[in-house]
DNA sequence: ACAAAGGTAGGATAACTTTCGTACGAAACA
DNA sequence: TGTTTCGTACGAAAGTTATCCTACCTTTGT
């Protein structure tokens, strides 16, 4: 069936469907059988729920699969950022008003954020200054 | 019915429950009438649908409300920050390893993240030094 | 050649989320 | 005072997500 996207973006991933694409972001594309195993690394999940779950964002356009072989290779067809990116805005946008600024501040004085992180974050924006 | 969460943070808001939660944060304790209005604002929703939804809500240890009055008044339990921070480290945790330099990086090099913003992050930065 | 192992396909089901219809009580008002 | 308006409560229904069972085909190994 294999449905396309009409558009620039895929559908929002759901939470088990970010599982999938982050193991496959980690190790390329990949076969049910991996990516089943790497999800059983962290919790339970039956072989064939894994292989519907990766059929069904098969369709909605979310993944590309290569079926010429018996064992089928899955694969994202966005590039790992252009999907980060898509919910990174999003989730600025619904919590901050659309402002990384806000967000950041945010980040800042947050206690989970670290020393060592805040001053990765400072050098980072040094670095763009040129 | 009432249902308190046991423990320090309440349950995950979903796409529904973090509207209503944008409103009340917005303009402090409402009734549901005019939670309704708000929303009514940006997409048609049945009065009652706002009204079942704050009730779920209030019975999920989200909201509190004062039932003394007619019209109860609907108010979150936890503050606005506290729920935005903990929505944020799980938004970094399972999308950048738990390293806000991660995605601040994100941010810096995605285009929609405009100069004004960066600058405002700079001096968010800076002030932080001290 | 046959059994076992491993693959895909396609329902069925359960849980959760979201929406709204209906019932009914309280308040406002003509 | 009676009717209309506005409120809550409850339950049903529809949509979405996540899980897994069963069937059946292909490959592998004995």
């Amino acid at each position: 069936m294999e449905e396309k996207q009409s558009i620039n973006s895929i559908p929002e991933p759901t939470r088990a469907e970010l599982e999938v694409l982050q193991v496959l972001w980690e190790f390329g594309p990949s076969t049910v059988r991996f990516v089943n195993d790497e999800l059983n690394k962290q919790r339970e999940v039956n072989y064939t729920s894994t292989l519907k779950q990766m059929q069904i964002m098969a369709e909605k356009g979310i993944l590309n699969r290569d079926a010429s072989q018996m064992k089928h290779i899955y694969m994202p067809v966005q590039a790992e950022l252009k999907t980060k990116g898509q919910l990174l805005d999003r989730f600025v946008d619904t919590l901050y008003k659309g402002s990384a600024a806000n967000l950041v501040m945010q980040l800042l004085d947050h206690k989970k954020t670290s020393k060592a992180e805040l001053e990765e974050i400072k050098r980072l924006l040094d670095e763009l200054e040129k």
